[in-house]
DNA sequence: TGATAGCGGACATACTATAACATATCAAGG
DNA sequence: CCTTGATATGTTATAGTATGTCCGCTATCA
């Protein structure tokens, strides 16, 4: 098990990876990776950190790329669709995934001081809820887990 | 490990005791378990189902104990704040608490035909999201952890 | 008596998300 | 060429979720 986001890294590097990442698994799949939806994980991977539809969309309007939510909705749904990017729940915010187009059951260490948030791979097939949810016969078919606390750097500072 | 909800059970007794409970901590804490906070856990406790906080202002209008969503909001903050009920992300809504009063990480079994809501316990103080997170210096302080699928009995009914 | 603290009523507003309908673009096939 | 269908975007309006703020009530306590 991994986990992206906290570790110092060449971050120019780590966003047209990810982009060049995702382009290749839409050309690869038929899908139109537009300019919207491009310009739209390039914010989503510029901090690491989530961000709400609205935010996106005042970036996009700065820009001339669309101005009303739908625009902004439309392009998220796209990506989270597709595994590029997903939901965090406890935030109503987006981050750009990991590891586009792997399919995996992500988990998110979201640091409270600094908003960074880094993904790690929690299967739900094994470990102890699944244990449990067998145990009373529930199937798990999705899972949403969030993990909040304080990142390395960040415990560092507040100490 | 275990879970509450998807057990049949006596469901009269279930909400008397889950209000009757949190009665006697909102004593021992002097906490005021007011007309409207007791309102709310019981419905709340009828389903074991998420409820919003807007279908529990509509009900609580209906018997003229609020007609605002702060209302609501404020009781649920209350339960909430004490434990005696969580907040579901995924679904923006609410459950009571399977054991008020308990410290603990709580983890959700959604079911996603009959909306039913169990509660399990996942510490996440050991395993692999606890290692993973352990590996990278990041401390977890609370978690969200949500499973969404089916639930024994609408599997017999989906086959 | 006055001071304080907690609760709830009421109004307004902010934030998050979607419905519904119109238009544009492009590729496949007649 | 032109139609058709599929996909994407533009635009307006609205639904759904959550909070800020001010006020008055009541209980408590110095």
């Amino acid at each position: 098990m991994e986990t992206t986001g906290f570790e110092r890294h060449d971050h120019g590097a780590c966003i047209r990876e990810g982009v060049s990442a995702v382009d290749d698994r839409c050309r690869a799949q038929g899908l139109q990776f537009t300019p919207v939806r491009r310009r739209v994980l390039e914010l989503l991977l510029e901090g690491h950190r989530a961000l709400g539809a609205y935010d996106i969309l005042d970036r996009l309007r700065e820009e001339g790329l669309g101005s009303q939510p739908p625009v902004a909705y439309r392009a998220l749904d796209f990506l989270v669709k597709h595994g590029f990017a997903h939901k965090i729940e406890r935030l109503n915010a987006f981050v750009a995934c990991a590891c586009p187009g792997e399919s995996h059951m992500p988990a998110f260490l979201i640091c409270r001081n600094c908003d960074k948030v880094a993904e790690a791979e929690a299967d739900m097939r094994d470990g102890r809820l699944a244990e449990s949810a067998a145990g009373v016969g529930f199937r798990i078919e999705r899972a949403v887990v969030e993990a909040e606390g304080l990142c390395p750097n960040c415990q560092g500072a507040a100490a």
